[in-house]
Order: C-alpha cells, then sequence, then structure tokens
RNA sequence: UGGCCUAUGGUGUAACUGGCAACACGUUGGUUUUUGGUACCAAAGAGUCUAGGUUCGAGCCCUAGUGGGCCAACCA
C-alpha cells in the first residue's frame, strides 16, 4: 500500500505522538460534551468533526457528554435537539452521558478535598469575593473564610447539601493561590447552590458543580485520552490538571486537555446565547430558521450533512483566530447538489411570453432530462403551450452583444422546446412591459447564444419560494466594540415570492432537493402542504453573469481588520518590497513614508541603522524616514553620518540615491 | 501594570520537522455546453509581521519588538 503522506493537523500529531510514545490505541477515547442549553450551530460541527472525525479515524468511542451542571439554563428540549442533529450528520456515538450522572462521586471528592484541607466554604457576597479576587494584572487577596476549619467547612457544606441555606449564602471553593498570575486559580468556586429543578435529578440536589470540577473530573470517569476542546478553554486548562492531580490514581489513564481554535464565518454569529436572542425577540422564526447558523437550520434551508462535513474537513485545524468566508460553505453545498439534485424549471419572476405562430389549443410534452450529471436520472415529460412565462430578467427590448438572452428581433432556446424569436412587445400605461410576443422555429438544431428554462402558463403549478440573504450586513457583526451585533442585521434577509413552477413537482416530498434550472438549489419545505408547495432556496447557482452587471444593490464590502500599528512599523512593513515596486507604487510608498515618518521619532529610527547589508529595502525606507527627520531640525550625530556614509557606498542605487540626498 | 495563545496570497489550511512556499475556495482569461451551471485548461496573487542572531542554508531554531486574541460569571 503507498498510502501518500497525509499532512496531520496538530492535535493529530500529539495524538501520534503518544501512541509513538507507548499508549494504547485501545486507550484512545474522545468526547464532544455541549451544555444542553441551545442548538448545536456550524461552529458546533467543527468540534464535532474533530472529535468524531478522530473516532472514526482510529476507531476508538466517542461519547457524547451533555454538560448538565446548570439546572437554571439547561432543558431537555435541547438535549433532544442535539441528539437528533448529531444524528443527521452521520456520527455515532459510544455512548450518551451527562455530567450529572457523576453529581454524586463528585460530591464525594469534594468531601476528600474539604478533608485534605483544599477546599473551604466561603460565606461571602460574590461582589465582595470579585474584588478580593484582583484583576488580570493585580494580585488577589486572601478572604476572611479561607482558613476555616476542616470540622466547621465539612458542617457547612453538608448544611449546604441539605438545602438549609438560600442561594448565594455559601459557595464552596477550591484553596488554591489568590495570587496566582492565572485568575482561574485564585481559589476558584466548586459548588454552588441553585434552588432549580434539574432535568434528570429533578429536586435530588440543590448544590450544582462548577464546570472546571466537572469537566476534567468526568473525562477521567470516562476514561477519555484527549479532550479537545476550543481555545477560549487554554487558561483552565492549568486549573483542569490541578483538579486532576487530586484525585487521580497514576496507574490509571489521564486525560489531555488540548485547544483548537473555533470556527467563526462571514456574515453571521456563533454565539448560543446571541442566536437565542434572535428566536426570542423573534428576529427569525425559531432555532431552524433558514438563516440561523444552526445545525437545523441548514438542514431546514436544504443543506446536506455531506455537504456540513466536507465544509468542516476543508477548513482544517490550528491555533489561530479565522473567519471563513461562506463561499467556501456555498462550494461545498453546491459540489454535493450539482451531482445529486434533479433538474427542474420553475419561473420566480415572470413575464408573459406569447408564441403568435403557435396554435391556441396545442400542448405537446416534451422530454427533459432530469440530471446531466447523473447518466440514471433519466427523463421526465414537460409540457409546452402558446402562453408561457419567462424571467422578467431574461428579457430586454434593446441589450448589448454581450447579453445573450432574448431581445427584440433576437433569438434564443428554450430549454427543452423550440429556438423562439422575440417580435413585439405590449406594454401598460405606465411603460412597464406586460407580454412579450415573438414566433417559433421547428428546427432547433441552430446554435444561439442564450437557453431559457419557462413554465407553461396553463400547465403551471403555483408555488411560494423563500429566498434569503445573510443575517447580517457586516462580515464580523459581533466583532465590533462600540456596536451591538443586532446594529447589522439584514432588513432584507428574508423574501417571499410567488412563482410558477412545472407540473412535475405536483407530489414533491418535503426535504427533497431539486435545481431550478439557471437559478439555484432549493428544497420543499417543512411548511408544504397538499394544497400550497413551499420552495427554500438553498443557494444560488455560481453566477459569472451576475458579475459582470452593473451592480444595483452590492452590500458592503468587508471591511480590512484596521491595524493600530505605531507609524515606525508601517513604514518598516514596506521596507522588504521597496526595491521591488514598480515607479508609481515606489512614489506612492515613499509619499506614504514621509507622512508618516513625521509621527516618528529618532528613538525609533535609530535601532534600524545596523540593519544588514542585504536588506537594501528596509535600509532605503529607514534613509528616508531619517531624511524626515532631519529635515525637521534632528541634529546629525555619529551613527546618522556613518550610516549615511556607508550608504553612499552600496551597489543599490536608489539606496544611494537616497543617501545622497542627506549627505 | 500580569499570564497565556497567535502571526504564511483576498480567505482557510499545508510545507515530510532546517533544504525550490503547496492545496482548496475566491478572482481573471479560455475551451466545451440546450443551465452565463458543471467539467476541463491556463493565469494572476504571498517570499512567510519587523529587526537582530545561529547556520553552507531559516516560514520553521534563539533574542527583542509590533499587531491580533483569551483571562477579573455563584455560565459552559
Amino acid at each position: 500500500m503507498s498510502e501518500e503522506r497525509k499532512s496531520l493537523n496538530f492535535i493529530e500529531q500529539i495524538i501520534e505522538d503518544d501512541l509513538s510514545n507507548g499508549m494504547s490505541k485501545d486507550d484512545l477515547r474522545f468526547r464532544f460534551p455541549p451544555e444542553p442549553n441551545g442548538y448545536l450551530h456550524i461552529g458546533h460541527t467543527k468540534a464535532i468533526g474533530i472529535s468524531f472525525g478522530l473516532g472514526e479515524y482510529y476507531n476508538a468511542p466517542v461519547n457524547l457528554r451533555f454538560d448538565d451542571t446548570n439546572p437554571a439554563k439547561e432543558e431537555q428540549e435541547y438535549v433532544d435537539a442535539i441528539k437528533r442533529d448529531i444524528k443527521w450528520l452521520g456520527y455515532e456515538w459510544d455512548k450518551v452521558l451527562f455530567s450529572s450522572d457523576y453529581f454524586q462521586q463528585l460530591y464525594e471528592w469534594a468531601l476528600q478535598l474539604i478533608k485534605e484541607g483544599k477546599a473551604y466554604i466561603d460565606s461571602q457576597s460574590s461582589e465582595a469575593m470579585a474584588e478580593q479576587k484582583g484583576t488580570p494584572t493585580q494580585p488577589g487577596i486572601d478572604g476572611p473564610y479561607r482558613n476555616r476549619s476542616v470540622a466547621e467547612n465539612l458542617e457547612l457544606f453538608q448544611q449546604m447539601k441539605d438545602g438549609v441555606f438560600n442561594e448565594g449564602e455559601h459557595i464552596l471553593r477550591a484553596k488554591i493561590d489568590m495570587q496566582h498570575p492565572n485568575m482561574l486559580m485564585r481559589d476558584p468556586i466548586m459548588y454552588r447552590v441553585i434552588n432549580k429543578e434539574h432535568h434528570r435529578t429533578g429536586n435530588d440536589w440543590c448544590i450544582y458543580p462548577m464546570y472546571d470540577w466537572t469537566h476534567g473530573e468526568s473525562d477521567y470517569l470516562e476514561r477519555i485520552s484527549h479532550s479537545l476542546c476550543s481555545l477560549e478553554f487554554k487558561p483552565h486548562r492549568e486549573l483542569y490538571n490541578w483538579f486532576l492531580d487530586q484525585i487521580v490514581d497514576p496507574n490509571t489513564l489521564r486525560p489531555k486537555q488540548r485547544e483548537f481554535a473555533r470556527l467563526n464565518l462571514s456574515y453571521t454569529i456563533m454565539s448560543k446565547r446571541k442566536l437565542l436572542q434572535l428566536v426570542e425577540e423573534g428576529i427569525v422564526n425559531g432555532w431552524d430558521d433558514p438563516r440561523m447558523p444552526t445545525i437545523s437550520g441548514l438542514r431546514r434551508r436544504g443543506y446536506t450533512p455531506y455537504a456540513i462535513r466536507k465544509f468542516v474537513e476543508t477548513v482544517g485545524v490550528a491555533k489561530r483566530d479565522n473567519i471563513i468566508d461562506v463561499s467556501l460553505l456555498e462550494f461545498c453545498i453546491r459540489e454535493d447538489l450539482n451531482k445529486t439534485a434533479p433538474r427542474v424549471m420553475a419561473v420566480l419572476d415572470p413575464i408573459k411570453l406569447v408564441i403568435t405562430n403557435y396554435p391556441e389549443a396545442k400542448e405537446e410534452w416534451f422530454d427533459a432530462e432530469n440530471n446531466p450529471e447523473d447518466e440514471n436520472a433519466g427523463f421526465r415529460k414537460v409540457p409546452f403551450s402558446k402562453n408561457l412565462y419567462i424571467e422578467r430578467d431574461d428579457f430586454k427590448e434593446e441589450a448589448s452583444t454581450k447579453f445573450f438572452r432574448l431581445k427584440l428581433g433576437g433569438e434564443v432556446r428554450l430549454k427543452n422546446a423550440y429556438i423562439i424569436k422575440a417580435d413585439h412587445v405590449e406594454k401598460d400605461a405606465n411603460g412597464t412591459i406586460t407580454e412579450v410576443h415573438c414566433t417559433y422555429s421547428e428546427d432547433t438544431s441552430k446554435k444561439v447564444k442564450g437557453t431559457l428554462h419557462w413554465v407553461s402558463i396553463p400547465h403551471a403549478l403555483k408555488a411560494t419560494v423563500q429566498e434569503y440573504d445573510r443575517l447580517f450586513i457586516d462580515a464580523a457583526p459581533d466583532s465590533h466594540q462600540d456596536k451591538d451585533f443586532m446594529a447589522f442585521l439584514n432588513p432584507k434577509s428574508l423574501k417571499t415570492i410567488e412563482a410558477y413552477v412545472e407540473p412535475s413537482l405536483k407530489d414533491a416530498k418535503i426535504g427533497e432537493r431539486y435545481q431550478f434550472q439557471r437559478l439555484g438549489y432549493f428544497n420543499v419545505d417543512d411548511a408544504t402542504t397538499a394544497e400550497n408547495l413551499v420552495f427554500n432556496k438553498t443557494v444560488g447557482l455560481r453566477d459569472t453573469w451576475a458579475k459582470v452587471k452593473p451592480k444595483q444593490n452590492e452590500n458592503q464590502p468587508k471591511q480590512p481588520q484596521q491595524n493600530n500599528r505605531p507609524p515606525i512599523e508601517h513604514i518598516k512593513s514596506f521596507g522588504k518590497k521597496y526595491d521591488r515596486m514598480p515607479e508609481d507604487k515606489q512614489a506612492k510608498a515613499k509619499a506614504e513614508i514621509i507622512e508618516l515618518a513625521q509621527h516618528v521619532s529618532y528613538d525609533d529610527v535609530a535601532p534600524l541603522f545596523n540593519t544588514s547589508v542585504k536588506k537594501s529595502g528596509t535600509r532605503i525606507i529607514t534613509m528616508i524616514t531619517l531624511g524626515v527627520l532631519l529635515k525637521n531640525g534632528l541634529e546629525k550625530n555619529e551613527a546618522i553620518t556613518a550610516f549615511i556614509a556607508k550608504a553612499l557606498e552600496d551597489k543599490n542605487a536608489l539606496l544611494v540615491a537616497e543617501a545622497k540626498v542627506l549627505a
């Protein structure tokens, strides 16, 4: 087997290293640990793809573990939705587990920590505790209850568990280090009182463990070998390890937490809290609204599990922040649907076409290919008659030769039917075209530039089509410190259209996906009834014609991340390229450097004087900057004179020229 | 007055661990086409944040800087 070396991502690398350092392949075990407080979204798919993908690759078990330690936010509805979505994506878990399964064990371990003097009951207000905790840049201080006796701690903890106290009166904290540089290590909370019914344990407990106390210990109990999570948990790793240190038996497998960058998609948001807000405020019609980046939203929109998995595979795994362009997601779904979706004709924005030389009562049924990408897809019959609908966009009275569609005097092919020629138009009082009159010819062998889709008016079915645009008009709506993400909502994200579709769609079933030829991919929405067909537009076809057309209502191009670089850094960025630039660019760069140099000090430039000889670009931009400083009254010193002198002897003509100006 | 993470074409990820910066999306041309789709061909686009160092050789190692991110919930 000559297997091509596939480059491993850093997580696969870690696992391979562990394996070659003696870990048994049988010890490999992963988990996906969602909190059941919302629906899964496309961002979760990455985490799912990583852990379940690893499971598939190594043939290792993957647990689905619901991290249900906060009854105030969690619901059974979410548990069910999460399971459904993972199944739909095509992944198989080994066991379904719940953090709440471990409440008793966690409690016993907490008792052990108290007895060892490693945990204590704090009885202050959360404000007081926050104050003692310090800030990221300032150490914390010990609180007054930090040195309570073991006996007292034990008694209070028992009372917490017995429901003696109200929420907020007492909590259990680990006793670590209030001065620790990592805030999470400053005596983190392990237990708090919550008087809410839990969706699984009911009212058995009124104390609930916190995430950090729960997560590592749950991984340990399940013998998870690699506990993979997103980057924002990196600071938790130290605490994760500290908690494990307290209870791990050195002869058993110790789980390892590793972190990867989460997935961000342009023009949408990935925060469950914010998605919930969209649902609750009625901006969208529920978690499965086709505009939502949730799995259920994408499913309803017509995405396939294959496309989503392909997408996640394509984006890769690394540790730097990223914003992936939606066009990649769209590519993945088009690629799948192109091969599988039956083609069909539908007119979304109709204009009436009358074939004047076609008999009034006549109808013909033509064969139409179901899918040119699939030889086995076969043919269907489509009806043709004197009166048709075509897209309003497909006709113009006059147009340039670049316009391949129908214009007066021009010829065009009707897909699966005849070639027609437009003769004249009928208009209403406003000058709007109401009918296009044309004549057909039976000779279909002729070559014409354009082919149009159409439907026969007497045979057409009415259908509702929902067309979606991005939910936000900004590429990164929740990355603005000064503006709320809601300010970027796209008011036109949903467009409902009354369309006409060919009669073969009469018995279309919910969930079925079609290509409306020349328009895009559409699927049959859940809201479809026997009386009314409803389609969702999944994604449009790639449209190179749309780019040629003068753009009408183009969305803001995404703004580049603004860099708050100091001027000298900005100047330096020209250095590498400067002597390779074409002249006009060079002049522009020079002007910019001179402008920036106004805000540069001698101390900024001085370190650049000993730039190595071969980096002439950097030396040139340094020379230009220096020129500005000298002009602004800087006195020449020895270092400056030496730098200029050395430059005068250089081979690079540009550098010499700049140096001569200052010499 | 801190700790940690991070920096490679427009975007995302690679570079066999120090040896010709590659792949995908996107973009631009072209061929084919009864979808301005698909498929196919081609091109443009980065010299790897900056400077210094080690080395015959650095995207990769070392030092210093700069940009970006995360950390102060009785959330996960």
